[in-house]
DNA sequence: GATGGCTACTAGACACTGTCAAGTCACGCG
DNA sequence: CGCGTGACTTGACAGTGTCTAGTAGCCATC
């Protein structure tokens, strides 16, 4: 009863011999589960959630429709791992941001960048970020956890910016500012008028240096 | 060769004769296309996108699983539709603030509710109006005229609050900031923070106040 | 009144999907 | 040597979107 593996759980990590003389491959060491996650992510980018199949992954991963099963309970399971790092690697680069040295309104500009700039370099994954009904925080704490220090992350902004506030409204201001932005540039119209990269990248910091101008020196 | 009819073409508008005599229904005014698009919506909110089901539509309309194709073109059809529509009234809600007496900072206030009210009442075609491998804009162009419309509302809410300016980059500012809230609220950390309908109404109207308060009056 | 076209379906098939169950094959260990 | 186990393969199943062929009822026309 070869049980597949917890979805979650720290890979089996076997150390199995990287020397497995196999003919075809010369070099693979072994990680078929990197592989269906690497897979799996350029998938995403390339046509989005729907058309992403387990067994388009395998395919190109170059095994059978079913080895991914041995290292992933479900297909949910592999976009949970996806989302997984893609919400600790959006923690880090907000605390990079955040650690930035300079003025609060530095710091401002350099998270929203870091943001958005997440969701353009990894659309596919960030797409499937906020999509409970593809990642079902429920089933996957983990998935949850690293959202929830993404989201420590802004709320340690929202304290550096404004001095110490450590206000609701504050911090869901920012977020949804950056969010959108995101979401808007990657879907929707704001996407559609700025084609390329360079251009929504140079967008985003006009619109991080205008919410900051704005944002930052209230008066009423 | 009963060829399907064009994607986002005008129903046939054929005034069958509503007395079909049929045993089984006793009303039925004969829009099975009605009765599909009211069923997908359901669906939609119910369960979301990859649950939606052509054939479960069908079913639940009583038809067999071909029915639905007399009436769209195919799948993406009928969300291209639900779509069109959800514009639409997007379009005339943010209208109606707009048109609203008093203040900028009254119908800033308002505008931001009535398009965050419209994602938490209609999340199921709010959560597919801006994702381009749902709907694709080019394959749909009724879908992109009404974005479109409803983007022209969202302009004019910018020269109305701020004193007719017309600058993209505020624009793009209040839009992420409405659409931010909306899908935080729906599926991000927001929502499971704000289960309830009502506690979210509370949250937007001050979300919107304090957004109102910070960019009416610029300090930088 | 029979004919033919039309609308609004039904019925069956196909390729594709995720997933369950059962094999297979090499390897390490007693 | 046997035996379990990890890493797969093979085969099957139900469910899906969609293509192709029908067919039942209504309409105007000959």
């Amino acid at each position: 009863m070869p049980r597949p593996i917890d979805p979650q759980s720290a890979p089996p990590h076997p150390d199995t011999a990287v020397a497995k003389t196999r003919q075809e491959a010369p070099v693979e060491p072994n990680d078929l589960r990197q592989r269906i996650l690497d897979t799996a992510r350029r998938l995403l980018d390339e046509q989005g959630t729907a058309a992403l199949s387990l067994r388009e992954v395998a395919r190109r991963a170059g095994v059978t429709h079913q080895a991914p099963y041995h290292h992933f309970a479900d297909r949910e399971s592999i976009l949970a791992e996806l989302v997984t790092h893609g919400f600790e690697e959006l923690a880090q680069r907000l605390g990079a941001a955040n650690d930035h040295p300079g003025p609060a309104r530095g710091i401002l500009v350099a998270s929203g960048i870091a943001y958005v700039g997440f969701a353009l370099d990894q659309p596919g994954v960030f797409r499937i970020m906020f999509r409970p009904d593809v990642c079902d925080p429920g089933r996957f704490p983990r998935a949850l956890a690293a959202g929830e220090s993404a989201r420590g992350e802004l709320q340690r902004l929202v304290r550096l910016v404004h001095g110490g506030a450590d206000d609701a409204g504050l911090a869901a201001m920012h977020w949804a500012q950056v969010h959108g932005l995101a979401v808007l540039l990657l879907d929707g119209p704001l996407g559609q008028q700025l084609p390329g990269l360079p251009e929504r990248r140079a967008f985003v910091r006009e619109a991080a240096e205008l919410f900051a101008s704005r944002v930052l020196h209230p008066g009423g």
